[in-house]
DNA sequence: TCGTCTCGCAACCTTTGGTTGCGCATGACT
DNA sequence: AGTCATGCGCAACCAAAGGTTGCGAGACGA
């Protein structure tokens, strides 16, 4: 089956900023830019950046009110992500069972 | 519980060409960078450099035979970065659960 | 109105994924 | 043996991405 996953969602969630953010936001119900870079080791910049990539992939969506933009998580965006995840680990995870039993079998036929 | 994951060995999977070439040396039983850049859309030198990433965090072993360097899945780390990746997933997922759940139950105790 | 808070934009640095070019060693072929 | 080709490592270079500082512009409270 390959990797047909969509390569700029796993990305977005690839960087570990971006996960802690993601944590953050839910955990929190949300959050602003200044908010997140308060609990987080970089700048507000930074985590204006990585908003910006979790808007453009669709993970979090926008609300202006006065000054403040609050971000919250879309949840079925997330969904797919973590599917996406599960998938490729599922995938691995298979192909390893498969050689264990593979390599298991090729012990017993030369035992035997 | 937040994330306690191993942020190199997530960043070494995050990677789209390195999850790749995991794949191929999955399912091609192992590889050097020769027969890997073949399969991809990336020169020699650039597989080089994954596999050196792949090697520094263990997903990968190498076996020196003569002229060639053959490269092949260290299965017992990349389980533990299956286990990684899947616990990630379920901790959103828990929390996306969790949050649909508490959102009926306010909607609830409005309505009533 | 005046200060302050949040934000966006721009310039800059560093790391990283990728490329080309080269030289070296090992293996294959006659 | 001698030569050709193959596989690899090293180095220089380029572009994109994560991160920083500095600044100007709106919205809000006193």
């Amino acid at each position: 089956m390959s990797v047909t996953i969509d390569d700029e969602l796993w990305s977005a969630v690839g960087d570990p900023t971006r996960r802690r953010m993601l944590d953050l936001l839910l955990s929190g119900g949300g959050g602003t830019a200044t908010t997140l870079s308060e609990q987080l080791p970089v700048t507000r910049q930074a985590v204006a950046k990585h908003l910006g990539v979790l808007h453009r992939v669709g993970l979090v969506h926008v609300t202006p009110s006065g000054r403040e933009r609050l971000y919250e998580v879309d949840e079925a965006q997330l969904a797919r992500a973590v599917a996406q995840l599960s998938s490729v680990g599922a995938s691995w995870d298979a192909r390893l069972h498969r050689i264990k039993r593979i390599a298991e079998a090729i012990q017993r036929s030369q035992e035997g």
